[in-house]
DNA sequence: CCTGCTTTCTACAACGTTGTAGGCAACGTT
DNA sequence: AACGTTGCCTACAACGTTGTAGAAAGCAGG
């Protein structure tokens, strides 16, 4: 029950030609001429075929946002704005779910980019250079910090300075023993290693030690790593003054450990998070933490991929920074 | 750098056909022959045009999922299990946020089906079956309450009978003064409106009056939508001992609200949700919630979709209906 | 009336893929 | 030796669109 070019043309009586020409809005079109097709399209409800138009023009106005897990809340957070900026551009975006390993990773970067969408944002776990490497085609902005100095586009924030300020912050306080939650060892964790790094610098600077127990890994981010690591450092008896988490949820997790063992944050032990998603500004108590710019990461990750699509796609990869902020909130108040 | 095809043809010796068979696992093809032409796919990184080969068969493996919102946690949980359970017919999910106006939904539904996709699941807010009327084309699940008896497959759950049902859990904790927050008059506000009906079935019941006073109503469905109802309802004098928000984002804004009035939850007020968000599972207190089993529905929405693509796509529209489970947590713990 | 320009429209080819029809060997059967 | 069958492969057309080339008609200027 689909239209195609060729029957509007046969009830406008034109050629399809000039109902192609009326469609892209060509400007030598009679007055009356361009009236009768108007009629024929919207009678047939005729709507062009993008994969047809695609195939012949090359460009289909879709581009791609792959993350790993949506329902990390930082993720959702940043598909809405890369949505809001892509419209302004006219462009539809459609979002993939990689799930965060490699090989998804790669079937993504390489399948989706298979001519149905015009260009990618990505914001990889695992994928190494190499993989990106073999990836000709589809224009490509990277979000976040691995993959460092590949062949593509790239918009990062300061993890190991923004991780330093939170530190910093956590020592303003008067904590001495701060612990951290998230590390990791696996590829995967390019931004945990920043973040990690960032934090030893803060405690150095400041004459305190670096305590390896005081360092908790999580092997992902959800609220239950962060409960989990919470409650490991709460019985190993290091007792730790402050907690600063990798990201919000694990600190959201942290918080529910915290009180769980009966401990009063911040008046016990202060919590600062990464990402400054929505929960951390309703929890009890709302939660300190890294405000990146996520509207203007996503405008920026925009602008480099329309960038890309109309100009050089060989000029040199660019690496872009958008700022962040520090955030105190109740779980960091002062005693 | 992109190759067709036609370049792996030559490079093997062979017809551009013979390579289309052994990309298609045609078996009629010589072992030799196959083997020269792998070799040939391998050596020029050769992946098929999705948009040609859609245009030339009519289906791409991929289907699209549109919500309304990505960073309301419900809609972001249910994506990743409807993209679970289509990976495992082969099928790639890609993701449209419509923001949940009746024209974005509009666009979306008419738009994104423009032959990109083989078919759409989609959980609207605003559109009406008229707008689904002029839909002809790509098949389509709704999910949600919104558009009954539309032309279109449907998966639903019963919100009647689980608003009922958590209503009664809070009557049942001996609390008399039970107010909603939630409830909407616009169109939109469909799940609202039977969500409502639910609970006050469940006053009726138990012979407890239903009281205009105690229903607040939300915009939207957010955190802060819920704080500002919950304030609402303390500072109207009204005095709830139990509060029935109509979904989970709601809930935790209702308990950052009780907290900050200095109030307990549960002992001077218990708090109910819907939805089962993994945030519910952490807060402190964790929400007692009516839990829909996300994965089922997202099987269900998955198979239906799998029967239209490959069956009569003009049998008659099916509703299914998937189960649903009361989550008492610490919200509502009895005093 | 011819020339050249502009406006309006059309025919045709092409984008990369796959379905259809058919050709050519090689084989087994009569 | 003729025949049908099977296995392997190819040529061609078609999916719906748009770029290119150019035709037809109208107009201005000589």
């Amino acid at each position: 029950m689909r239209h195609r070019l060729k029957d509007v043309a046969e009830r406008a009586g034109v050629s399809v030609k000039t109902v192609s020409n009326v469609v892209n809005g060509y400007v030598h079109v009679r007055p009356d001429t361009r009236a009768r097709v108007e009629e024929a399209i919207s009678a047939l409800n005729y709507r062009p075929n993008l994969s047809a138009r695609n195939l012949r023009k090359g460009r289909t106005g879709v581009i791609a946002l792959a993350v790993p897990e949506l329902d990390i809340p930082y993720f959702a957070e940043l598909a809405r704005h890369v949505v809001n900026a892509a419209a302004e551009l006219g462009w539809t975006v459609l979002i993939d779910q990689t799930g965060g390993g490699r090989e998804q990773e790669r079937v993504v970067a390489s399948g989706i980019t298979d001519h149905l969408i015009d260009g990618l944002i990505f914001s990889p776990l695992a994928l190494t250079a190499e993989d990106l490497a073999n990836l000709d085609g589809t224009p490509m902005v990277l979000l976040g910090e691995r993959v460092d100095h590949g062949p593509a586009d790239h918009v990062v924030i300061d993890n190991v300075a923004a991780a330093r300020e939170i530190t910093e912050h956590l020592i303003g306080l008067g904590r001495r023993r701060i612990a951290a939650i998230g590390s990791q060892r696996t590829p995967e964790g390019a931004s945990a290693r920043l973040r990690l790094t960032g934090y030893a610098a803060a405690l150095e600077a400041a004459g305190l030690g670096y305590d390896e127990a005081l360092i908790a890994p999580a092997p992902a981010w959800h609220r239950a790593d962060g409960a989990a690591a919470m409650r490991h450092l709460l019985t190993s008896g290091v007792r730790p003054d402050a907690v600063f988490c990798f990201n919000d949820t694990l600190a959201l997790g942290a918080l529910r450990a915290l009180h769980e063992a009966g401990l009063r944050v911040p008046d016990d032990v202060a919590v600062a998070g990464f990402d400054d998603i929505e929960d951390g500004r309703f929890s009890v108590p709302t939660l300190t933490t890294i405000a990146p710019d996520k509207e203007q990461i996503a405008r920026l990750a925009v602008e480099l991929l329309a960038n890309r699509l109309d100009g050089d796609p060989s000029a040199p990869a660019r690496e872009l920074s958008a700022p962040y902020r520090l955030t105190p909130r109740e779980s960091t108040h002062p005693r």
